[in-house]
DNA sequence: GTGAAAGCGCTAACAC
DNA sequence: GTGTTAGCGCTTTCAC
């Protein structure tokens, strides 16, 4: 920048005007200045420029959640880094892997590099300690809400979307449904137990400890379980998979033991061309690309101050499509 | 920082010496340094410290690719995220959306933050203003490489893996067989072609101009060329899908027709649970992770100076799963 | 072993 | 309209 100054025979300050497109200064300047400027191929330096902002902006927001490549969390990603990137806001996204250590460490790298604000899939417990690394910076949380609100929250509905699942395999005629569901140290994964138990109360149907496999943390788990289920004596005549992974092993257990067809399958979140299965997969379906909008739109008015409500809870609905799976009725007598 | 000096009762470089870990601090002076660090909840600014050091380094790199939400880019975007973390180095990753100008606008704006490196799918056809933006950072390319050796590049083998599936199909028995092929201005697209009819000519089969679909944009431009294609009076006995788009745009037609079972389909990049299908999908996979992994070791290599040799080109090489549908022979007497 | 002074690239505040 | 001075938070250089 000195160096374009030198080059157009003006002060550092002038350069500065002109580089930000601040008014008061004359048209021919302007075209002197951004001549030198053209001719150094001179880039501003954004870095310095936060350094000395009175508002310390860096124009950069991060994101943290489990996995940034699998396919939900990259959807969010896409989401968040389309607005921002209208702004010119980049986006940091970093990976997490669900452990909470490694989600203070990679949260502490970018509030050192000076992020404006974090959009976070939280997987400790306790965000208290993300709060203090923050210091007055916002956060919004998404997927999983705090226990306390520290900051906006956007989420899906889990516990309607696990009643809707329920209540359409009990609408098809079911009584005998099994449940399988994720790690119930995650909230989702709780919500969506507490919604499916929820719904059968309606019905009366009381539950059944033998139908519900809970903590099944991949998809072998689940398939193991679904296998196990369905080879029993007196097998469940639908099955709700909590979560995409167990639907995937659901799947591929009824396809092994030739069931496909005879189950009952309801999935919460929907797994790529679910459509072109042998028999197409009926399932609760999420709007991470909704989650990740919402949320950064949220982030960036806390950032510029537009937002200036208490720390809110946005629910972001489920979808539900319908592909055959869900709607095959129990076998005759059941 | 200056905080941190006056209450530990020393000065600002002191801090600055213990706070990075630089050899000749007494013990005692280090200990009451950390303890006014803890109390103070201190953070460092990494942004003020590029400012000054003299590498200038900022400890981040750039990705570019065409959408960060889809699986394929997410996928490297995770391999690139997982080894930069290792060495608590953040990942700015934004998507271009194929369009050039796009590209340059989001390219400027990682360098202006001062970027170490970049990794890049390029849309551009030429890459030269990129090279200028970098001014002597190092730019890995990846998926697509530069026309002139500008920077590595780390490629699937794209001609070779076409070569193979085509050479499939034929030892399957086929000799009418179609090729469902990407936008044409596509490096990768272009070679994918020219494997395919390579491989068509090993075996004395001329190219057919009926059965050869290019620029086909999206999965709906390949389901009608499907469709047109197998409901034609001599049709194809095989497809070969150049583009995971494109096989989900011909499944749909086979599945449309009837015909699942009957006609070849082998596929260039697989696609999720592409086992489960009621014919399991066969496919040419490419390996996003290892492209990410290669091309993130590269270009930290060439940003700390131990890689000096001249820009490369690296090829991955592709994988190749049987599963069914490259394996269906043509109908008798063709 | 420790500290004082200078300065990275830029902008805020105020002069002229 | 434009320039001057100071200083963001930190590291460098060099002195003690």
């Amino acid at each position: 920048m000195t160096d374009v100054a030198a080059r157009a025979k003006v002060s550092l300050k002038t350069v500065s005007r002109v580089v930000n497109g601040e008014p008061g200064v004359a048209a021919a300047t302007i075209e002197t200045v951004e001549k030198a400027v053209a001719e150094l191929g001179y880039r501003a330096d954004l870095q310095a420029r936060g350094l000395r902002r009175g508002d310390r902006r860096s124009q950069s927001v991060g994101l943290i959640v489990s996995a940034i490549a699998n396919p939900f969390d990259a959807e969010i990603h896409g989401a968040v880094e389309a607005f921002a990137g209208e702004r010119d806001i980049v986006v940091l996204g970093l990976s997490s892997g669900g452990d909470p250590d490694i989600e203070l460490r990679r949260a502490t790298s970018l509030f050192e590099r000076q992020i404006d604000g974090l959009i976070i899939s939280c997987a400790g417990p306790d965000q208290q300690p993300l709060i203090d690394l923050a210091e007055k910076r916002p956060v919004v949380f998404i997927d999983r809400e705090p226990s306390v609100p520290l900051g906006d929250a956007v989420v899906t509905d889990n516990q309607m979307g696990a009643v809707r699942a329920t209540r359409h395999l009990v609408t098809a005629g079911h009584r005998r449904i099994a449940l399988l569901a994720d790690d119930q140290r995650i909230q989702t994964a709780r919500l969506r137990c507490e919604g499916f138990l929820a719904a059968m109360d309606e019905f009366g149907i009381g539950p059944d400890a033998e139908l519900i496999r809970c903590d099944l943390l991949n998809e072998e788990m689940a398939h193991a379980a679904t296998h196990e289920l369905l080879s029993s004596p007196n097998p469940p005549t639908a099955i709700f998979a909590a979560q995409n992974a167990l639907t995937i092993g659901a799947l591929r257990a009824i396809h092994q033991l030739g069931l496909e067809g005879r189950v009952g399958l309801v999935s919460f979140d929907d797994i790529p061309h679910g459509d072109m299965f042998p028999v197409g997969l009926t399932a609760i379906t999420q709007d991470p690309t909704r989650i990740g909008q919402v949320a950064i739109e949220r982030l960036l008015g806390r950032i510029d101050g537009s937002i200036t409500t208490p720390p809110e809870r946005i629910v972001v609905p489920t979808g539900f499509v319908v592909r055959g799976s869900g709607e095959i009725p129990p076998p005759n007598g059941e």
